[in-house]
DNA sequence: TCAAAAGTGTTAAGTTTACACCCATGA
DNA sequence: TCATGGGTGTAAACTTAACACTTTTGA
């Protein structure tokens, strides 16, 4: 403990996760209502208060663990929110992370999830605080690193056909892709391969299955 | 208040300044030694803590100003560094930012500066806790936007010839970049006009100087 | 007159976009 | 047999990369 620091406040620091989802061919969002003062019941993100012996990567991976019971789900720092009154209980600063979830995974967990829900994505209502801006900032990110092998990894099940795969990215970029000048670009990316396993859920002719390698 | 926050641990949060300049061709960086312990006569960035009046991108701002003199430098924040020991002294969150200085401004404040200095980013020394991550970090971010109007518009003077512009991104880059490709690509995205100045401290013939649009 | 930096175009390679039909199957 | 989603190639537009010589002028 050094005599210096002792001059300076202390701040609530608190982790907010957005979690993100694929399901119906809609990129979905994991929220709450809040189960606290203030805005108790407003709907939020998930998230919680950093804890003294753990980092603040940590605490978020804490928090996805507890609303979601699953381990060590894929995530990204978005950046610090430093504002004032962001927080209308009393001064909080917040540390955003985007994370990205198997719905057929955390379908099977579902009973850990502390009243959590699905939203999609186009169809946010207004969330407390500065929650909307966050989803907003990540949701850029998340289209910006669309093609990064990690981020379709981590929010498809272990197989997948194209055809997913390109709703997928649809509905992360909003916009409808061209079916051969996608499945070109995937595949010369190098990261996907096809399996031997067919699909046959989705049409008559059935589609080959694809995995991520490694 | 709310009685839930309260059992919630507190913490200081300081913002450390990742404060980038350009002089004599190279791409440089302000530093300092650390004037108080932990890590005393330590290198480090410029940092400082936040106080409970003022949003951390304020706090970030008015440190920027105790160090260089100069209000309303341009800087956009890199990320929260939280990990539980990354401050020898005792737990210490931080927020990143990086700034960027026209050297000809600061080198007319200079008396305001703390015993800060530039040191070359290409030659830069050991610094204390994580501020070499975060100086990587951000440099990875700058090079990304280098052609973004407001990055080489903040590093350099009103007015500049296309020679100082390409040895500016070369410096950010950290390779060279083809002369007749460079003056192409930049005078396409027209946010920099020719004035009718001539610059004759380079070169017999002179060069014309250049500004950034509004 | 020459050294030193300023200025200037073209071609090839690579990337991105636009676009339409046949295939396999189960109902 | 037909409706449904799966699968496939090519050409044009655009972007990026490679590359060398002439100009101006002060010392």
């Amino acid at each position: 403990m050094t005599a210096f620091y002792e001059t300076y406040p202390r701040f609530l620091v608190s982790v907010d996760c957005i979690i993100f989802g694929f399901a119906e061919g809609k990129l979905k969002l994991l929220i709450q209502e809040r189960p606290y003062e203030p805005e108790k019941g407003m709907l939020s993100l998930i998230g919680g208060f950093v804890k003294n012996d753990e980092s603040v990567d940590t605490a978020a991976q804490r928090v996805l663990t507890q609303f979601t019971g699953l381990k060590d789900l894929y995530m990204r720092q978005l950046r610090a929110f430093g504002e004032v009154e962001r927080d209308k209980g009393e001064r909080v600063i917040s540390v955003a992370y985007y994370a990205l979830i198997n719905v057929g995974d955390y379908n099977s967990n579902q009973s850990d999830s502390h009243g959590a829900y699905w939203t999609e994505i186009n169809e946010l209502p207004e969330l407390c605080f500065d929650h909307n801006q966050m989803v907003k900032e990540a949701l850029k990110e998340l289209q910006k690193s669309v093609f990064e092998k990690e981020i379709c990894n981590n929010l498809l099940p272990e197989f997948f056909t194209l055809s997913k795969l390109q709703t997928l990215h649809e509905a992360i970029l909003g916009l409808p892709v061209d079916k051969r000048n996608f499945r070109r670009s995937i595949l010369d990316r190098n990261y996907i391969i096809k399996t031997d396993k067919i699909d046959k859920t989705s049409s008559r002719r059935g589609a080959s299955l694809y995995k991520f390698k490694d």
